[in-house]
DNA sequence: GTTGATGATGTTAGCGCTAACATCATCTTT
DNA sequence: AAAGATGATGTTAGCGCTAACATCATCAAC
């Protein structure tokens, strides 16, 4: 049963001296190529069995000069609702191209840098990299992609010679206090994610921006931690707050915990307060009493980030694109009253 | 600035040639052996940076006869916080020990196997494979690693002759209907996850075992699908049943709707029904009234089915891990009044 | 029977790298 | 000054694979 630890893994001359052939009949083989007797094929397929052969991915790729695959860089972890779409937008729009993804995790490093980070995996079987950010780098602007590296970065902002591709979180603040003030409300409070956080401070400067693009007064932000706990205190604040009538929040755990600060505190959602969440992420676990919410899909990020690195070598201005999200309205807002 | 687009990327002849020097001691000077002094190592480390090489990857592994990655093939997408907690887990520990993973997505093909996926991943740069199975596979029972490619499956059932890593499912229904019948109740009752899903029907399976083994009425058991609209709808169903003092649920999305069910139904949450959760996944997400759930290390399976992988060849009876939940106590359990 | 097309198979070379050995200059020791 | 040690560098070969070409048998066409 058990075979003994070969050391040496099976080669094509192997599988060519046990079925007394060449080297080459045994590719042609492997390749399905027609100009091999059937009786050959039969006979060589019959060895590769026998010796248990598997093609050599460094040797095929030495030959071809190029590996299928690109490898992908997370800067702070995986876990995370956005950061598991994304991987998955990537890893199915890789698998349906047929190639695969190589992935390194820069978590663990204190303060990872893109430089760092491409001179690692570039001497990783890729084709191409992309750097997935959720939190700002030091040397983001000052980054150059190796010469003959492709790469595309995950992040909502540009870069002088990268493609990007993000979520627009600016354009998601914009949509929703442009809905809330069309509904009639005076001004748009306004809950934010952890310091340090890509999106939540970029969605902080876009409620910021479209309240001062509409001429409306702009309240203090709070700083919440994404956690519901930390919207439950922020939405004990917001209660006492006379001119809050809607609430913008950076998320849905958080939203959840404001909505309940709110009625535990007796105002009403949505008849005296509306409350509009981030992510979407709530839809599969409440049983009702849905929050509307801000959609983004990352899968689609992820997968035109797949798309751009496997298009290859970039030239001339490079391509920011950033994937809009959608306004998801529920029972959770509705005009001051 | 912008290179041309080099077609053939640079190799160390093309550093040495530039340095005049010979290959073999660029190759010295990338691995920083003292053997080479310094003003010629300084020449070449300006050649390196002038043509910006980079170390292939596939010549490398062709003559070290390994890759330093191991091979992940998810079979049913990564989305899921079990899938994902077990991926980061990999990546870290992959990180860690100067791996890199390879990963692939198999969800998108309808009947995945184990062979298929062997067979499609033995060509890939990998010197072990994991599989992370969250469903049942065709010919799980049936499948023998390929020689020379050591392969753990991450799942709660024992395989034949591979080594296996999973969360120990039936312990986690032991541990709760344990904990609820010493608390005084009569029996548990269970709402279940989605049909397929192995988590789910190994809880289901332990449940019925456990209660069973204390010589307790089982009751019917409900299926859920995950969602806590699901679970709502169980709830609902469970505070009819009169003799329903304690309710185990699948996972805490359900567990919430159960909740809010009963509560909505006018049955008190602890006082009349106990109800508990199991993948504490909402922590971080209810601001308070958190649901006793069971918590999974799901980082440490993943670490765990690493390590095995990287440690080589197996001999002789597979190991089979089962890494137990903690059940984390919170008000939603009381004695039955 | 000669020519040439066709098909099946073999041979050669080189992708980029590095372990092992070879070479050569320089320095020490006697 | 001869012998040997030391250090810096070069040369060779081969990891497994496959494109390109070479070889050889077979068979049809004239």
């Amino acid at each position: 049963m058990a075979e003994r630890n070969q050391r040496r893994s099976v080669s094509l001359a192997d599988v060519a001296r046990e079925a007394g052939v060449s080297a080459q009949t045994v590719s042609r083989v492997v390749h399905g190529s027609s100009a091999v007797q059937p009786r050959t094929a039969e006979r060589v397929r019959e060895a590769m069995e026998r010796l248990g052969y598997r093609p050599s991915f460094a040797a095929r790729s030495l030959r071809a000069g190029r590996y299928r695959a690109v490898g992908l860089a997370m800067f702070s972890g995986i876990t995370g609702t956005a950061n598991m779409y994304r991987l998955d937008g990537i890893a199915r729009a890789a698998t349906e191209a047929g190639h695969v993804l190589t992935l390194v995790e820069l978590g663990s490093e204190k303060r990872p840098t893109l430089s760092g980070a491409a001179e690692a995996m570039g001497a990783l079987p890729v084709d191409g990299l992309i750097f997935n950010l959720t939190r700002r780098v030091a040397d983001f602007e000052a980054y150059r992609a190796p010469a003959g590296l492709p790469t595309v970065i995950v992040t909502p902002f540009a870069h002088p010679t990268c493609p990007t591709v993000g979520n627009d979180e600016r354009g998601c603040s914009r949509t929703v206090v442009g809905r809330l003030l069309a509904l009639g409300h005076e001004t748009v409070f306004h809950v934010a994610g952890a310091s340090g956080s890509v999106a939540a401070d970029e969605r902080l400067e876009g409620w910021r921006e479209a309240l001062g693009e509409e001429g409306v007064d702009v309240p203090e932000a709070i700083r919440g931690d994404w956690t519901g706990a930390s919207g439950y205190e922020a939405g004990s604040r917001l209660a006492r707050e006379p001119g809050c009538t809607a609430v913008y929040v950076s998320n849905d755990a958080m939203a959840l915990g404001v909505v309940e600060a709110l009625r535990d505190a007796g105002r009403r959602v949505p008849e005296d307060v509306s409350v509009v969440g981030v992510d979407d992420s709530l839809s599969q676990v409440l049983p009702h009493d849905a929050i509307a919410s801000v959609r983004f899909d990352n899968r689609a990020v992820g997968r035109r980030a797949f798309e751009r690195v496997v298009a290859g070598a970039f030239d001339g201005e490079p391509e920011h694109v950033l994937v809009p999200g959608t306004l998801i309205e529920r029972a959770s807002i509705a005009p001051p009253s």
